[in-house]
DNA sequence: CGCCTTTCGTCCATCCGAACAACAATCTCG
DNA sequence: CGAGATTGTTGTTCGGATGGACGAAAGGCG
C-alpha cells in the first residue's frame, strides 16, 4: 500500500483513493485481469470492485471487456478489465553518460515510441543536455492521441539525486554538481508538468521489481554498471531511499586499502576494481570505449583469466551487499550483466565464500528481466506513481492535447 | 501507518483498526496527550477522535482526564487522554552474552519491574537459558495487578533471527545454531502467549526511534557493540528487515584484506578491528572482561593512543554504512558508546574522510538516548506491535490473571 | 466584573462507501 | 439437459467518518 504520512488517521476519502489506486496498480501490473481476480486479490466485495472499476472506466483509464476466453473451472465467466485504448501515458528519460533515451510509455509499461540522441562526452553544460532531451520529448510525444493525458515525466540520472526536490547533487560522469535538471528540461519544453528525478540504480530496481526479474519479490537489489557502480534497493516492496535519497551508494565501499586511487578521493573503493575503467584496463579496451563497455564485453573473446580477478572482486563486493541488505534477488544491470555472463562461476564462488550463510542461502543472482530497458522503465514507473496514489487527482491535473502545446 | 499486506484493498474494519491503533500509538508515544492534539495530528474530525478514544477507554486501555493545567491560548481546554492505571503490559527480555535482563514494561514504555540473572559463559544449553529466563519472567510478572492483561513477550537475541518464525539461526557468542528459543521459553513457562524474537541491534534501533535519541527521525541506524558488532536500520520509519530478517549484518563487511582472521572464516572483517576482542587486546584488558567491555572502557585511563586506531577503524566502517544506508542519525550502542566518548575526534574525522559528501552532510553520530536500556525497550516495542496493529484483537487474546497462572 | 472571542465537547443528522442478500446470467460437468 | 458453481447486477443495509448546532470552559479586554 502507498506509504502515506505516518501517524495520520484514515478517512473515507483516503479509503476510496487507496482502493482506486490499488485496482489500477493491479491492472497496470497484469495488463489484463478479471474482476473476479481483483476481488480475490484485494479481499473486497464483488460489488465494491464493480463500483471501483466503473469509476476508473468513467475516468477513461480502464475498459471493461467481455469475458476473455481463458476459462478456469465452472461458473459464470468474469468480465475482464484492461487499460484503455487511449489512456494516460508518461514520458521516461534515461540519461546515460553518452546518450539520452526518451520514451513515451503507456500505463501498463509498454514503450510506445522511443528516441535517442548522443550526449557530448563529459556531459556538457546541463542546459545543452536539457535542450537535447526536450527535443527528444517533443518527438516521442508528437504521435500521441490528442485526447490522451500526459501524467508527467520521469528522469533517470546517473548520480546522487536529492529526494526532496530532485536536485542532482553530483553526477560524476556528467561532471554535474547541484544541477536542477528538472527545471532545465521544463524550461526548455515551455510547459509545466510533474517531473520526477531519481538515481538510475534505484529506478532499475523499481522496474525489475514491478515488471522484470523481481516480480513478486519484495527484497531485491539492482546493481547498475554504468561507468560507475551503484545499487538500488527495494526492501519490503518499497524503495530504500534514506534520509536524503542517497541510499545505495555502494560503489565506494572499501575494498582494497592498498588499492588504486578512486575519483572520490579515497583509496581502494569497490569501484576501482569493478568500475568500467578498471575492467577496460583489464581487457585492454581503449578508454574511448569505456562508455559502451557492455557491448565490448558481449563481444569479448580474449582470455578468461583477464577477467577472473574482476569476477572475484564483484563477488566479494556483492557479499558485503548481501550481508548488509539481505535481499532475495540481486539483479546485475548495465555492463555488469555482460560481465556476469562471462565470469558467473568466479562471482558465485566469491559470493559464497564471503557472505554469511544465513543471508546467502536465500539469495539469487540474476540478469535483468527487462534487458537494457530496466532504468528507462523505472523512470516511467516513478512518473506513474502519483496516478496510483490518487487516480482522480492525478488525472485531474494531467495535461491533454500535449502534441499541440509542445509544437506551439 | 502499519504496513499491511500490499495489494490489498481497505475495508471499513481496516479503517477502524488503523485509526484505533494510531490513537493508541500516539498516546503510547506521548504518554499524555489531549484530544485536540490528536485531532490535529491525525487529521480527523473532533467527533471521530472522541468516538475512538471512547472505544479505547471502554477497552480499558486509556483513561480520559479532566483538562490538564498546561494551557495554550484561549478557548475551552481539551480533555486529556492518558494510559490506563491498570493497563496492558508486556514482558521484555534482553538476552546478553553474559546475562539476561527481563522487565515488565507498561504500555507507554515505562519499566515497572526488572530482574537480571547471569548466563553461563558460552551461553550454555538453550533450555537452561530458557529456564533461567522463565524464572525471571515469573518474578517480574508476580507483582502485576491481576486485572492487567499481558500482551506478549518480546525477546532480543544477539544473533541472526529468522523473521518468519523467530528461529535463532546463529548466535555466535551463545554458541547457538537453529534454536527455537521462543518455544523453549514458552514451554518453561507453561503458558501460551505471543512471543516475538528479533536481533538486538534491530531492537535498539526501534527503541531509539520511538523513545530515544531518534524520535521524529525516520532514517536512523543503531550500531550494537555487544562482543560482536551489528546494525539495526530504520528507514522511512520502518524496520529494514530484508528477505529473511538478517539485514544489517555489518560486522563482516570487509575492512582489511590483510587483516586478522575472523570467526566467520574470512579475513579482515570490520569486527576484527572494532569487535570487543580486538579492543580488549588493544587496551590490554583480560579476555574474561570482554563481555563487560563497556564498563572497562568507562573507567579506562590508559593512553589515548591505544584506541586511536580503533577509533579510526570505527569511523571508516561507519562511512561505509553511511554511504550504503544514508541515515540521518547513527546511534552507537553497547560498548561503542563508551568507546565513542573516548575517541570521538578520531571517529568523526575518519567518517568525514571516507563518507561521500552528500550523505555525510546530513548525518549525526550520537549516544543512545535510552542509555543501556535501548535493546530492552526495543523488545518491549515489538511485543506491543500487535496492539497497535489491532487493539481490539490484541486485547481480546491477551492473558489476564497472569500471576496466578504462572505460579500454579 | 461582564462581555466577547476562541476553542473544545457533545449530540444529532447526514453522507459516503463497503458489505450483504437476492436474483439473474453463464459457464462446466455428468 | 439438468445440477452445481461462479459471477454480474441491483437494491438495501450498515459501519463509521463528517459537519453543524449548541453549550461549556477558558482567555482577553474595556
Amino acid at each position: 500500500m502507498t506509504a502515506q504520512r505516518r501517524g495520520l488517521g484514515t478517512n473515507q476519502e483516503a479509503v476510496r483513493r487507496h482502493n482506486l489506486g490499488t485496482v489500477l496498480r493491479h491492472v497496470h501490473g497484469a495488463g489484463q485481469i478479471s474482476r473476479a481476480q481483483l476481488t480475490a486479490l484485494m479481499g473486497l466485495n464483488r460489488s465494491t470492485i464493480a463500483d471501483l472499476v466503473l469509476e476508473l472506466a468513467s475516468l477513461g483509464v480502464v475498459e471493461q471487456t467481455v469475458p476473455t476466453g481463458v476459462r478456469s473451472g465452472a461458473g459464470r465467466p468474469s468480465a475482464g478489465v484492461r487499460l484503455a485504448e487511449v489512456g494516460p501515458y508518461v514520458v521516461a528519460v534515461d540519461l546515460g553518460v553518452d546518450r539520452a533515451v526518451v520514451a513515451r510509455v503507456a500505463l501498463g509499461g509498454d514503450v510506445i515510441e522511443r528516441a535517442t540522441a548522443p550526449i557530448p562526452s563529459g556531459g556538457g553544460e546541463a542546459w545543452q543536455v536539457g535542450s537535447t532531451v526536450a527535443g527528444l520529448i517533443r518527438r516521442v510525444v508528437e504521435g500521441a492521441p490528442a485526447a490522451a493525458p500526459l501524467l508527467g515525466v520521469g528522469i533517470s540520472v546517473p548520480g546522487l539525486v536529492r529526494r526532496s526536490d530532485g536536485l542532482v547533487r553530483l553526477a560524476p560522469n556528467l561532471e554535474w554538481r547541484d544541477v536542477s535538471f528538472g527545471s532545465i528540461v521544463l524550461a526548455a519544453l515551455g510547459v509545466d508538468v510533474p517531473v520526477q528525478l531519481a538515481n538510475d540504480a534505484d529506478l532499475g530496481a523499481l522496474a525489475e521489481h514491478r515488471r522484470g526479474a523481481g516480480v513478486g519479490i519484495d527484497d531485491l537489489i539492482y546493481i547498475s554498471g554504468n561507468v560507475g557502480v551503484g545499487a538500488g534497493v527495494i526492501t519490503g516492496g518499497v524503495r530504500l531511499e534514506g534520509a536524503g535519497g542517497y541510499a545505495g551508494e555502494v560503489g565506494h565501499l572499501p575494498f582494497a586499502p592498498e588499492g588504486r586511487l578512486c575519483h572520490c578521493g579515497n583509496v581502494g573503493c569497490w569501484e576501482t576494481e569493478v568500475g568500467a575503467h578498471a575492467i577496460a584496463a583489464a581487457i585492454g579496451c581503449p578508454e574511448s570505449d569505456v562508455v559502451t563497455l557492455g557491448d565490448v564485453l558481449d563481444e569479448y573473446a580474449g582470455p578468461q583469466r583477464a577477467l577472473g580477478a574482476t569476477g572475484k572482486a564483484l563477488g566479494y563486493g556483492l557479499a558485503s551487499i548481501v550481508n548488509a541488505f539481505n535481499p532475495r534477488l540481486v539483479v546485475l544491470g548495465g555492463y555488469l550483466s555482460s560481465l556476469y555472463a562471462l565470469v558467473r562461476h568466479e562471482v558465485d564462488d566469491a559470493l559464497a565464500e564471503r557472505a554469511l550463510p544465513a543471508p546467502h542461502e536465500s539469495v539469487t543472482l540474476s540478469l535483468p528481466g527487462l534487458g537494457s530497458d530496466s532504468v528507462l522503465l523505472g523512470a516511467a514507473e516513478i512518473a506513474l506513481e502519483p496516478l496510483f496514489a490518487d487516480p482522480v487527482a492525478a488525472l485531474g491535473t494531467a495535461l491533454v492535447d500535449v502534441g499541440a502545446r509542445l509544437a506551439g
